[in-house]
DNA sequence: GGCGAAATGGAATTTTCATTCCATTTTGCT
DNA sequence: AGCAAAATGGAATGAAAATTCCATTTCGCC
C-alpha cells in the first residue's frame, strides 16, 4: 500500500520484484510467491477462489500477498499476469515500453509513425504464426498453372493488387490486372477461362465491385485464390483456396503490411515454379 | 441449450462451430460471431460488459450468442477462448522446435514468405531508428497548406500513391493521382500550382517518368515532399523536404512496408491537422 | 399494409467474486 | 515459559459481473 516506489506494470518488473522479496515474506506469502511463479498463467485466469485452492491457501493470503508487492488488491496484479500473456503472444514488453517514452516527448505525427509501424509488425507477427504453408504450396500450384493470373483487387485492396501487377511484370508472369480504367472492369475479366487463374483480394467492406467480379469468375469456373479477412468474407465462399489475413490497425487504419508480405511471396513462388517448366526473365 | 450433439470443448472446434452456424443467425449475433473471431484475445479477457462495447452490442446478446452456439452462458464460451491462449503459451517452446523443423523442411515458398516477412519487420525497425520527427513535422505542413496534393509514384511506387490517393479521398483531402492512365501524365500534373503541393515517391532505378513529372512540377515552383531511397536521387535535388527511406530486401525483392508506414502517417496527419481549420469527413 | 414471430435493447435480478474483518494460532523475543 | 506482535484461517460484506426478464422494435409473410 505504501508505496512510493514505482509499482512494476509489466510482467518482467513483477517477476524481479516477488523474487527480491520472497525472502523477506511469511510463510504462506512465500508459498503464494512459489506458486505464482511456477503457475504465471493460473493465475492470469483463474479466480481468488480457485488459485487459493490450487496453491493450497485461503483466499485472503493471495489479496494480502498482492497488497505486499505493493498493490492495492490481487486484482491489480493478477491484470499484470494477464498482460504478459498477451504481450507474449508477439514478443512485445520491451516494445511498449520504447513505445511509452518515445509518446512522452512525441509530436503528434511521430505518434502516428510508430502507432502505423507497430500495427505493422503485429500483423506481420500474426500471420506468421498462422499462416499454413500447405495452403501456400497450394495457392502456388494453382496459380502457376494458369495461362493468365486476373488480379482483382479494388480500392483499399488496389495497392497489393498492382503491385503483383508490377512484379508478374518483371518476372515475366503474364498477368492482367483488373483496374477497372474507364469502367471496363467486366470487360477485363471476361477473358478469363478455366486455364487462367483469379487472384481476389479485398477486405471489410468488401468493395462491391471486387466481388461482383470474383463471382462473375466462379460463375465460369476460373480457379480462384482469395486473400480476405474473415471466413464470413464473400470471397471465402467462392474461392477454391482462401487465405485469412487480419491487419492490426492503428486509429482505425489497418495495415496492409501482412497482406503485402504475402503478396510478394505469392508472386515469386509463383514465378519461380513456373521457371522450371518454362525459362524465363529475371528481374528485380 | 438443448445440446445434444458434444459441445466444443477447444478453440479449433468452437471456431468451426461458430463459422458454420453464422450464416442462419440474426443480424446481431452474426456481428458477434465476426468480433470474436476477428478478436479473440477481447473475448478471453475482457468481461461481458466492456466486450459488448467493444463490439458495439448488447451485454445480453453476447449471452445469447453463447447460448447460440449451445452453452448455458457467456463464462462457458469464454472459458474456451481461455483455453486457447493457455495452450498457445504452454505450446511456446514446442513452437520454437517447430518453427526450427520448419526451417528445415520448410517448402521453398514458406523460405519466402518468412523471408519476406523479415525484410519488412527489418525496413519498419530501422526507419523508426532514423526518422527525423521534424521533418515529419515540416512534410505535415508543406502538404496540409496545398490546395491539391498531386501524388507522384509510378511503376514500384505505384501502390503507395494510389494508397494515399485512396486513404486521402476517404479522408475528405483533395488529391489528384497521377496514373498516367491514357498517356496523360503531363497534363495529370499541369494543373498544379504553387498553392498545390506534390508528393512524390520513386526508388532506384528511378521511374524516368515519375523524374520527369517531379521536374516538371518543380520548375513552376510546386512545393514537394519526396520519399526515396538516396541523397543521390533525382528526387532529393528537387524537393524541398525529402525521407530517406531504406527498406531492405530479400532475394533481390524489396520491401515496400516502411514506406507504406510513413505514407500511412502522412496521409492521416495530413487530414487531421487540416480538420482543425475546416471540419471533414472521418473514415477507415 | 397489417399481423405474428423473432430479435433486440436495456433495466432488474441473481450469482460470483474480491475484499475486509476479526477471532485464533503461530512466531519471536525476553 | 510467557507475553506481545505478526500471521493465518475462515466467515461476512460489498462490489462487480453474468444472466434473466420484459417492453419495444424489427422482420418476414400473407
Amino acid at each position: 500500500m505504501s508505496q512510493l516506489d514505482t509499482l512494476p506494470k509489466d510482467f518482467a518488473g513483477l517477476r524481479q520484484r516477488i523474487v527480491e522479496r520472497a525472502a523477506a515474506l511469511p510463510k504462506r506469502l512465500t508459498q503464494i510467491a512459489a506458486y505464482a511463479l511456477e503457475h504465471p498463467d493460473e493465475i492470469a485466469f483463474g479466480t481468488v477462489a480457485s488459485i487459493a485452492e490450487q496453491a493450497e491457501v485461503q483466499p485472503s493470503a493471495l489479496v494480502r500477498f498482492a497488497q505486499s508487492m505493493g498493490y492495492q488488491g490481487f486484482s491489480d496484479l493478477q491484470e499484470v499476469f494477464r498482460s504478459r500473456l498477451r504481450d507474449r503472444i508477439l514478443n512485445y514488453e520491451e516494445r511498449i515500453e520504447q513505445l511509452r517514452l518515445h509518446a512522452l516527448s512525441a509530436s503528434k505525427s511521430t505518434v502516428l509513425f510508430h502507432g502505423f509501424s507497430e500495427a505493422a509488425e503485429k500483423s506481420i507477427g500474426s500471420l506468421r504464426e498462422k499462416l499454413d504453408p500447405a495452403a501456400l504450396d497450394r495457392a502456388v500450384d494453382i496459380l502457376s498453372k494458369a495461362e493468365t493470373i486476373y488480379l482483382i483487387g479494388l480500392r483499399r485492396s488496389f495497392p497489393i493488387s498492382s503491385y503483383m501487377a508490377y512484379a508478374f511484370g518483371k518476372l515475366g508472369v503474364r498477368s492482367m490486372l483488373i483496374d477497372a480504367v474507364g469502367g471496363l472492369a467486366a470487360e477485363q475479366i471476361a477473358a478469363a477461362t478455366r486455364k487462367d487463374a483469379v487472384l481476389a483480394v479485398s477486405f471489410t467492406p468488401y468493395a462491391s465491385e471486387s466481388v461482383a467480379l470474383a463471382q462473375a469468375a466462379a460463375a465460369r469456373h476460373v480457379p480462384m485464390v482469395a486473400v480476405t479477412d474473415s471466413p464470413f468474407s464473400p470471397l471465402a465462399q467462392i474461392a477454391d483456396l482462401w487465405f485469412e489475413v487480419v491487419e492490426a490497425n492503428f486509429e482505425g487504419f489497418r495495415s496492409m503490411a501482412a497482406t503485402l508480405s504475402l503478396a510478394m511471396t505469392l508472386t515469386v513462388a509463383v514465378a519461380e515454379k513456373r521457371t522450371k517448366t518454362e525459362p524465363r526473365i529475371r528481374a528485380t
